[in-house]
DNA sequence: ACCTGAACACCGTTCAAGT
DNA sequence: ACCTGAACACCGTTCAAGT
């Protein structure tokens, strides 16, 4: 429960904060970053917290770099790991419909864009993939501004996906159906 | 500034509340939605709110509502006068994308679904625009499984397209690119 | 039928004092 | 260096009393 995989510090440091922090929002959503629920949860007063950060806007904007710094790369470099460029795309397609876990936190950032210091976060984030569909639409063969549009259609499409399939769950969809649909994504997206 | 459009009645009705509610939505997103603030917005204090209203809760519950009824049947109303069905979707794609002041309240709930209450709502809406969508590619010659599918993607594509370009304002694009953008759209996504 | 004003709970924040 | 405990401000909520 309280048990942290630190052998039982009595101490904590502001990492651990910020570790505490990523997983309520990956689980329960930016609005549950909450001092006391975070305190309690780590099992000391909401009066340490302020040792360690000024204020609770302090440690999401923490949290959330620290989630752009680690998380968010893992999943470009993964990606770009893909030796074929033809294959990239479409494999790009399966992985993210298939392999959602790291982008949980996305999702989730995603559903609270209403939160001001959220925002600068997600369009960094989300102009590096754009970036990085731009790249893959042109060594398929796009012209650069077809493959401009492109890309931004595409990632269009994957945060509308985001939303519509994990909040609101359009009438449920069989496992058959989701892999016709994404195939679908596929044909219709990406150039023969 | 706090006149009403009623003549500047004394006495205040629920619907008085939803409806600034609604603009406080629209303009702030749903956070903004606040007792203390509306009160004073409206000249009076927080605790005739509670008279109208059994929570802050109730209140946004029945604003979202209210737009879910009125403000939302237009939108589908105004596309579905579109006579020549072939004409209908590109239409459809240009309109959203020029008249977007319909949009904006559920531009601001689509960036606030960490509230549980907006959710369902969203749910709902999302769903019957869906079906409009199965049933205009329906129309425009594909067939059932592959029209319900490109309804999904052109409806991704629209959530995304809201997101990216209000919230996560990626590069400022021109007049003439953002045009461009929207012909690629239709090119792409509809059949010819 | 609609509103005031005072009270309380909850949570973010401060700070003097502890170890 | 990190934490406690008490205090305060802010906002949602209640309620007896006013018109």
């Amino acid at each position: 429960m309280n048990a942290s995989n630190k052998t039982e510090r009595s101490r904590l440091s502001a990492e651990d904060w910020e570790d505490a922090a990523l997983n309520l929002i990956a689980d329960q959503g930016v609005g549950a970053v909450a001092v006391e629920a975070l305190a309690r949860q780590l099992g000391v007063t909401k009066g340490s917290f302020y040792w360690h950060f000024r204020t609770r806007e302090a440690l999401l904007q923490a949290a959330l770099e620290r989630w752009e710094q680690y998380g968010e790369r893992e999943v470009i470099n993964q990606i770009e790991a893909i030796p074929n460029p033809r294959e990239r795309l479409p494999e790009l397609f399966r992985r993210v419909a298939h392999e959602l876990k790291p982008h949980r936190v996305y999702a989730a950032l995603l559903k609270a864009l209403d939160h001001p210091q959220v925002v600068p976060v997600m369009a960094r984030v989300s102009q590096r993939r754009m970036e990085f569909l731009h790249t893959a639409y042109t060594q398929a063969g796009l012209p650069q501004t077809e493959a401009l549009n492109r890309a931004r259609l595409t990632y269009a499409a994957y945060v509308g996906f985001l939303q519509l399939n994990f909040t609101l769950g359009l009438p449920r969809i069989s496992h058959e159906e989701f892999d016709a649909y994404v195939e679908h994504m596929i044909r219709t997206l990406i150039p023969a």
